[in-house]
RNA sequence: GCGCCCGUAGCUCAGUGGAUAGAGCGUUGGCCUGCGGAGCCAAAGGCCGUGGGUUCAAGUCCCGCCGGGCGCGCCA
């Protein structure tokens, strides 16, 4: 059972399953659900798989529960239905626990300890050097970024890896290229585009003459042994990469505690690939080093080393993971890559348990691919969307829809809303889906900017803070007044807000980002609600008023929390409070 | 051919083995003298690909089939 600790709503899950095992007079084996919305309780306890031993009919058993139970401080009360034992919350003692949890956590609502402190590398973005990115890299750029997150507000020590693809064969034909082909102006104007241009003219021209692939390989073996001209050639490549991919970065605010490309790992493989001869891991075929895992049910080997003595993409990866497991001691290795990889990481991953580093618990978060209407992507035959072409284009939109909403506002803050709704729509359009399955692009779904959106989310930030700031300081010492959950959206309000550390908690356990992103759409849903109804600042009276405006203040809080660990910022406003009269569409007639 | 993943409303997706399967978009109809409508309320829309099995209980677990995606020794 899922279960985040201290927390009030798994308190009360507790005490519903310790009142029954009490009535029962001894442990059983019981779970906890939730009721549908048309049933008047709050949780429920199926009574099922109690009826085989006890030859009594779940009802039955159930209506034997209900009259036996003695409810702990946080329940009120026991009903039977049907097979189910169904509880209802004390609804003053739940919702001031939930309150207090909320105050005294803050920014740290929903932390828990489940991490124990324990050090988990995560292995995201990695774009390879000399080539803009796609919107193909922003799965593992932004999946990554929110399990950093999420691994950090679960107490486990994330370490953050962007593991660049710097190395290897496609440096040798883009070395080539370059040595025949290059448009020198071009390059100097614009260096990556002119790089894109040599990749894909050399694929062009190593279909018509395949003998170029030979050459290609040649100068990836001179760039490997040191060659200072190759070497001088692809550092510049890297520079200029770098320069771009900041660009992008800056703009999605994703940062790295390390940029370790897969050059970094050239003088570390020698010693892994000796180490797997050595002790046996290890054999030769036909001039290769390879490492059968036939034994593991995998029955393509691991090639460790080609026949011509050159490194490959899982020599690197292997001598990647023990660097890491020396150096930042991890429970956990996590790789962001794309669910194409699969095969890779399973043969990465037995091989590594192989060489003696099994203890260390590998996991290979991959997700589908994005795909075009028209089929795959792909750089070679110029089928690609830019990553940061549909970056600008989200912020442009956002941007026009800024000025049609909210001209009043300043131009500068109309700038910095559309930079922080175009970004946080693009993110949040992926983070919002399980990430197992493909994606088609589609820019209008992806730049979405109403629905299940999120501008939609931090439309219901702003307009918490709008109530909050209008109504002075929240006071938070105040106790909680009973009556401010006495309302059908108010309570349910409540109970959502109690269920956040438990989302946090599933997130992270899952590697499911969009388990966070779905329970804060169902928080935006029910503030909206609850805002169409419910008087804040003109409650009857104060102690009401005080205590609604604690729940806003949460709500606000969870949103800023919640959207935080997926990487999406929040503006404090999304309109001014003084309308200027007649202007724009939207302003209708209310002046 | 073999292996892995996916299949839920017209479209895009949620759905820890538990009660009558839920959202967004789109369609139709309502709600502005209140904390701003980037909002709310409601209607229509489903053989959960398909056939078996396990279970008190299956959209969820297992097997077969169909459809789609990905991968399968010197690319990354």
């Amino acid at each position: 059972m899922l279960k985040v600790e201290g927390y009030t709503f798994d308190r009360a899950k507790r005490e519903a399953v310790e009142a029954v095992q009490a009535a029962l007079g001894e442990p059983a084996e019981l779970t906890t659900a939730l009721p549908p919305a048309e049933v008047d309780a709050d949780l429920a306890i199926p009574c099922f798989p109690l009826a085989a031993q006890r030859r009594k009919s779940p009802p039955e058993i159930a209506g034997e529960l209900a009259r036996s139970v003695r409810p702990g401080p946080l329940l009120a009360g026991a009903q039977a239905a049907g097979g189910y034992l169904n509880f209802t919350l004390a609804r003053p003692a739940f919702a001031a626990g939930v309150m207090a949890d909320l105050i005294r956590g803050g920014d740290r609502y929903g932390t828990s300890e489940v991490g124990a402190g324990r050090t988990v590398v995560i292995d995201y973005s990695a774009p390879n050097v000399a080539r803009q990115m796609s919107v193909g890299h922003l799965r593992s750029t932004i999946i990554g970024a929110a399990l950093v997150n999420l691994h950090r507000h679960t107490g486990y020590r994330p370490v953050g890896d962007n593991h660049l693809g710097d190395w290897g064969t496609q440096f040798g034909t883009l070395l080539y290229a370059y040595a025949h082909w290059l448009d020198r102006e071009a390059y100097e104007r614009d260096p990556i585009a002119e790089l894109l241009r040599l990749y894909v003219m050399f694929d062009e021209e190593a279909r018509k003459d395949p003998a170029l692939r030979e050459r290609a390989r040649e100068w990836s073996l001179k760039l490997e042994r040191g060659d200072p001209e190759a070497r001088t050639l692809w550092q510049e490549f890297v520079r200029h990469s770098l320069v771009e991919f900041q660009k992008t970065y800056d703009l999605l605010e994703v940062r790295f505690d390390h940029t370790l490309g897969e050059s970094f790992y050239e003088d570390k493989m020698e010693e892994v690939i000796s180490q797997a001869r050595q002790n046996g891991v290890a054999t030769t075929d036909g001039g290769a080093v390879i490492i059968r895992l036939d034994d593991a049910g995998i029955t393509t080997p691991l090639i460790l080393q080609r026949s011509d003595g050159a490194t490959l993409y899982a020599t690197r990866d292997l001598a990647t993971a023990v660097y890491r497991i020396r150096t930042f001691r991890p429970a956990k290795i996590l790789y962001v890559v794309g669910s194409d990889q699969r095969l890779h990481f399973r043969q990465l991953f037995e091989a590594l348990k192989k060489l003696g580093h099994g203890d260390v618990e590998y996991v290979h978060v991959d997700f589908g691919l994005v795909r075009l209407p028209e089929g795959r992507m792909s750089t070679r035959r110029g089928r690609v969307v830019f990553l940061q072409e549909v970056l600008e284009e989200a912020i442009d939109r956002a941007r026009a829809l800024v000025d049609e909403k909210n001209p009043e506002l300043p131009e500068a803050e109309r700038r910095e809303v559309a930079r922080i709704v175009g970004v946080g729509a693009i993110k949040y359009a992926d983070l919002s889906q399980n990430r197992v399955k493909n994606i088609v692009f589609d820019w209008d779904r992806m730049l979405a900017l109403d629905g299940d959106s999120a501008p939609y989310l931090q439309y219901t930030y702003v307009r918490a803070r709008g109530i909050i700031r209008k109504g002075g300081d929240v006071a938070l010492d105040v106790p909680f007044d009973g009556r401010a959950a006495a309302s059908a959206q108010e309570w349910a309000l409540i109970k959502h807000l109690a269920r956040f550390p438990d989302a946090v908690h599933e997130a992270t356990r899952a590697y499911y980002p969009h388990v966070v992103a779905n329970h804060l759409f169902q928080l935006a849903q029910l503030f909206h609600a609850f805002y169409q109804e419910i008087p804040v600042l003109q409650a009857e009276d104060n102690g009401l008023r005080w205590s609604r405006q604690q729940l806003v203040w949460g709500v606000a809080t969870v949103m800023r929390t919640g959207l935080g660990l997926l990487g999406i910022r929040v503006p404090e406003r999304m309109y001014s409070r003084f309308p200027v009269p007649g202007i724009g569409h939207g302003a209708k007639c209310r002046v």
